[in-house]
DNA sequence: ATTTTAATTGCAAGCGATTGCATAAATTTT
DNA sequence: AAAATTTATGCAATCGCTTGCAATTAAAAT
């Protein structure tokens, strides 16, 4: 593995003078700039980066926080994405990424301790946002700089964080379904403590509300299908007029369409159907789901961005909107109605 | 942030001593050595990760590699499931993982010469194996120890592994139909060039000829429902009576299952299906559908631990089997059949 | 042609830890 | 009680790189 000085040997010059040469600095001439880099390319050169990190006192590294284990969120490929997106323009900028996983919320909250007491993290990246979080604590304590991808919850002001406009994303959904003609439609939840679900359904209000049409909201997880039917039975009873679903994600989306479709009174009708995330999910259905799609790859490389950027500590804090955009399937079918 | 020599100080002895005494070297007296840790522990003291890398030039980071990006693989939860074997291992040893990914092959391999040439990545564990693969080359050629998750495909006497036993899942999966009754069992795969898969066929093969059934075996990727259609008329006019599926993979089961199930004359009929991978698919699908779980945590943390083990560079290259097993789910019907 | 100023380069210290070797203290041995 | 060991500790060099400052050289000004 070559050194500086291997370098600097090669190119008849001394230690100090090849580090500079490397880096561009303005006060080497071009002719010996020219023989270092050329020296550099020949030896493979790269700096070593635990020496370089030590000299500069600044770290290169990126902490990536992945909420704490839960089957439900690792089989959740957005958060690979987000990944994807970060790592790629880390890597980009020479910047490594490494990952802070957890069982549990202490375990996660420790292993964080220690990356931070090894003082070789230079920002974290959170994959999730979530109220009263332990980490955010912890790194606030510590006065460590971080984004966060989704809305923040503590330190609102203080934090930079990117996300989708969620409850534009609502809105659209909605306003979708309504140009198809449709009049009643129902928004279908699962989860109403997170700030996802809670922000498209106040989209989906908002819309309504504009045509004057009333809310119809239905929160089911649909865990196994006894319980969906009896649940749907039930709202049906209440909405028999409904056409339309927005659903608050696609897994949500695709669970609907099973029941839908596996029934013989709900099968004749024709529901429409519209999901977010354009998830692996959408493809699968049939027939296939028309789904708001929101980027994860997308928010994941515009909070590395923002990190790359270094901001002084007394800047202002950013916050990237990623827009949404509606991918068409076939789940959604156009009524006629009157105006 | 405390450094040895605060610590050094804080218990009256020299960093060379506080050093030693952190590491539990023998040469320090028990007085001392209490004495240095509680100073140690009372300063909120970890080493200084660059610092004592380049002292002891042994790096203690390992390079997680993902396969290039292609959607599918990224909409996979497989990967995260691994990571977080890794990472688990990997920070209870207090080592750290970085991520190395591509968005083509180039790239890849590319990131990862940076990678070696900063000299900070101990070892790598790649998550994938491939056929003529250049990362592997890399690897072999700058002679980095490391870790395959799969069957390797180049130098196999030489790397290290952990892998399923493919085939084995294959028979088992088969002779779940046969022992449920069934006979007239179709093999549904989509990508023959892939180990898995040709794997787990050649374990249904076996499991069929040890009842001196015939293999049926079916290549459809249902990439729309059309396609899938047309594909089964075609298939079942040749085979009729096949009561059971195998699927190298729940989301092709699923996706059959759709087929089947949107069809009036398949319907009515009751198919058993079983999938592989215990994917989120297999609560997706109604009925929910019975899988052979390969639990890819498992692969993580066993790879994590070969790569923390550090073997001597001339050791027996190590081979781990996770195994599989059955869930249970609804997609198997026994059927009364003669023996 | 001499002095000033500007442009380059190298010396050496330092980042925070580890470790071989010398030294000091404690313990045995004679 | 002096010498020989054994046991504990500290000094100083080193890992590879960066950077303040002094030193050298070249260019400009007088």
């Amino acid at each position: 593995m070559a050194t500086i000085k291997d370098v600097a040997k090669r190119a008849g010059v001394s230690a100090s003078t090849a580090s500079r040469a490397m880096h561009g600095s303005s006060m080497i001439s071009k002719p010996t700039r020219d023989k270092v880099v050329k020296a550099a390319r020949e030896l493979n050169y790269a700096p070593d980066f635990n020496a370089q990190n030590l000299a500069t006192k600044a770290s290169n590294t990126i902490g990536v926080v992945l909420p704490v284990d839960h089957h439900e969120i690792f089989s959740n490929p957005f958060f690979l994405e987000m990944i994807r997106g970060i790592n790629q323009v880390c890597s980009q900028n020479g910047a490594m990424t490494t990952l802070a996983t957890g069982i549990s919320s202490e375990e996660l909250v420790h292993n964080i301790d220690v990356m931070i007491a090894q003082g070789h993290i230079r920002n974290f990246i959170l994959l999730y946002s979530e109220k009263n979080d332990p980490v955010v604590t912890r790194l606030n304590h510590f006065d460590v700089q971080y984004v966060v991808i989704g809305k923040p919850y503590q330190e609102v002001n203080r934090t930079s964080y990117v996300d989708n406009d969620n409850i534009q994303a609502g809105t659209d959904a909605t306003q979708y379904l309504i140009d198809h003609g449709h009049r009643k439609i129902c928004f279908l939840y699962s989860d109403l403590t997170k700030m996802v679900q809670s922000d498209r359904i106040l989209g989906y209000q908002r819309a309504m509300m504009q045509k004057q049409l009333p809310s119809i909201l239905l929160g089911e997880r649909f865990e196994n299908h006894a319980a969906g039917v009896t649940a749907l039975k039930k709202f049906f009873k209440a909405h028999p007029d409904v056409t339309g679903f927005v659903a608050v994600d696609d897994m949500l989306a695709l669970k609907l369409q099973q029941v839908l479709h596996n029934d013989p009174d709900w099968k004749v009708r024709q529901f429409s159907l519209i999901g977010f995330n354009n998830s692996i999910f959408s493809d699968l259905a049939h027939p296939t789901l028309t789904s708001v799609a929101v980027f994860p790859q997308r928010l994941g490389e515009e909070a590395a961005k923002i990190v790359m950027a270094d901001h002084p500590a007394d800047e202002l804090t950013t916050a990237v909107i990623v827009p949404h955009q509606i991918i068409e399937r076939h789940s959604v079918h156009p009524i006629a109605s009157l105006k």
